[in-house]
DNA sequence: ATCTCGATTGGCT
DNA sequence: GCCAATCGAGATG
């Protein structure tokens, strides 16, 4: 089942922890590609030193202050990384996607990163977007309003441990905690820490 | 566990 | 042209 545009309202940080064990699926060249969410970090807005949204207004950026559920992605030292916009309309703020653990399509996921092992297919950022296809032909685009991307609600959600740390690779970051991921998954990104 | 080097794009001078 | 940026892979110990 699909998620409703509302599940994307609200304080990102909820949104970000209410994310993990959801099912994130792309089609991408036609080819079906998915995995559940493990890992997310929450971004505020222009009292976030670490939101894009604290900065002037770019045609990257300014798709936060769009509707909840518009995608957003951007470059990051050559990897592309996979945002959804989230709170209520008009006020910036977006959730990370960080890690996936493979679900559907492996096989493709295999081909586009060049790997085996599975759980090197989608542990990061940038690992995810190239598993799933996801490029800057998705920035922009609405999650309800496009095919490409889904995000899905598991048959049955198995419970899990949620824990939280300071953001990766932020150097200004906030006094909260705000990456959240699913204790003891092998699928989050860098899990020695 | 720690480091180091390469990676691509957009935004600014 | 220059530079920063929500990173990844490989080498090393």
């Amino acid at each position: 089942m699909n998620v409703s545009r509302e599940f994307f309202e609200g304080d990102t940080a909820t949104v970000a922890q209410r994310l993990l064990g959801k099912i994130l699926l792309s089609r991408s060249e036609g080819c079906t590609t998915s995995g559940k969410i493990v890992e997310t970090e929450a971004y505020y807005g222009i009292d976030d030193p670490a939101s894009r949204a604290s900065q002037k207004k770019t045609k990257i950026n300014k798709v936060m202050w769009a509707k909840p559920g518009t995608i957003l992605v951007y470059m990051v030292h050559g990897n592309w990384l996979f945002n959804i916009v989230t709170g209520a309309k008009e006020v910036p703020s977006g959730v990370l996607i960080r890690a996936l653990e493979p679900l559907e399509g492996i096989k493709t996921m295999k081909d586009r990163r060049d790997r085996e092992k599975i759980s090197e297919l989608a542990s990061g950022p940038g690992k995810l977007t190239e598993a799933l296809g996801i490029s800057d032909n998705h920035h922009s685009i609405d999650l309800f309003d496009s095919d490409k991307i889904d995000i899905l609600i598991p048959e049955k959600e198995e419970d899990f441990e949620m824990k939280t740390s300071k953001r990766i690779g932020v150097k200004k970051d906030l006094e909260t905690d705000l990456r959240f991921y699913i204790y003891q998954n092998k699928h989050v990104s860098r899990h020695k820490l």
